[in-house]
DNA sequence: CGTAAAGTATGATATTTGTCATAATACTTG
DNA sequence: CAAGTATTATGACAAATATCATACTTTACG
């Protein structure tokens, strides 16, 4: 990591609302802010390492991270991302196991890192911060059940569709109605789980088919609709 | 479902111990009893189904199930099992949605099903049950990101050597080095993710490389290592 | 016991997707 | 700014996999 900034306060951090820390009590936040360290970290930095012991928590206060597994050919593979808000890091705690994804930086970060120690003293004492754990971890099951039929049974034409409408829920898009997220053609292939060159020839289907439009990087969606019906998500 | 069976006391199932209630006192495995209910299914049944609201927790006493999600295309897909001591349908109540996968009874089933309110209560009560169920959880998503990895990334060949793998860890070999579960072709494939016929001139493919022999639908592991360096899980 | 139905198997073919080669464009950095 | 590198793009081809047709085998059941 680069360098470490001066804790910000959880209790002023913008991003709390977002999180599994929203209803945490005043003197919660404190024990928090006690332990915890903020770091800085630049577009490309490994924030966490696939096969590590993970030793706390990590929760983004700024920017945007790929969570990413690598495959045994050595290619890597979205499997989520994590931005304002999003804790990432428990499931190797919660699970006893090393860490089955890394965390590379989407765009430039602040990260806040929690112990393990002070993670599973909040679980201790507080049930309404471990059903709110359960909850978060049952919901990512749902969505990988979902990810695993889709990469299984449907083309990849549908599923780019489905990442691109994916990217859409998970950051939004600006006011020219693109993807607020800047993604090589490399890393959206790693999502929809195909090579680069089929990735770039399918971009181009959808471009021509006006469901998308292309700029460098930037990815407009015209016709979400389009998108909906092409990733077979409704009829 | 069939018929309702006598209740057999939580106490003295025998499943308990590789269960997520392994730990609980007599007065909870009592509270338990007087609320859940036991039920026999035969195979094909259906447990519960995908899409709708989740009651209560069920959990296998006796007997095989598959989980199955229902692809856009309508064709099935087979996520998780469970036999003895697994439990299904936390993961719809603890993320307040619906069902995300069907259960139906691979092997004739005794399932008991404790409803939604028994099962909050003992999260409530009980801090090392949620955490029990965290872990859980949290191994879920463990497995279901490297799934997601392979379903993307391997051959249709090397997911089924995987899958058989699986299997194995899942349901065990018998005294004849068989997979001690009956699936059929059709089965394996919505496991693997491919079409039957492909999936049967694979299973062809292993058999002729030696690495399983094939009878009916018993399916002999011959070189475990083998289906380990074809599945590309090490090397 | 025989017939229908379901499941398994195999061949022929079409489609999808990956791989390799190469070019065009964009983005560093001295 | 220019050379070098990474990224994006496109073509040609190979490989993997799906689809369709059909036959064989087992199972279910009246």
């Amino acid at each position: 990591m680069s360098e470490q900034k001066p804790n910000t306060p959880c209790k002023t951090c913008g991003s709390r609302y977002k999180s599994i820390f929203c209803d945490l009590k005043d003197e919660q936040l404190v024990e928090l802010d006690t332990h915890k360290r903020s770091d800085f970290y630049r577009k490309g930095e490994i924030i966490f390492k696939e096969g590590a012991f993970a030793r706390g928590l990590f929760c983004v206060n700024r920017g945007k991270v790929k969570l990413v597994r690598t495959g045994s050919s050595g290619k890597e593979q979205i499997v989520r991302f994590a931005s304002e808000g999003d804790v990432m890091g428990y499931n190797a705690m919660l699970s006893k196991q090393s860490l089955s994804v890394s965390g590379i930086v989407l765009e430039d970060a602040s990260i806040c890192f929690v112990p393990s120690a002070q993670f599973f003293n909040l679980l201790k004492s507080d049930n309404g911060f471990s059903m709110k754990l359960l909850e978060l971890t049952s919901k990512n099951w749902n969505h990988a059940a979902r990810l695993i039929t889709d990469m299984a049974q449907k083309t990849s034409k549908q599923r780019l569709a489905e990442m691109l409408l994916w990217l859409k829920e998970t950051f939004g898009l600006d006011n020219e109605d693109c993807l607020d997220i800047v993604l090589s053609r490399e890393e959206i292939a790693s999502m929809v789980g195909t090579a680069t060159e089929a990735l770039i020839r399918l971009l181009g289907e959808l471009k021509k088919e006006k469901l998308i439009a292309l700029n460098g990087k930037k990815i407009k969606l015209i016709d979400i609709h389009g998108l909906v019906v092409m990733a077979d998500l409704i009829d």
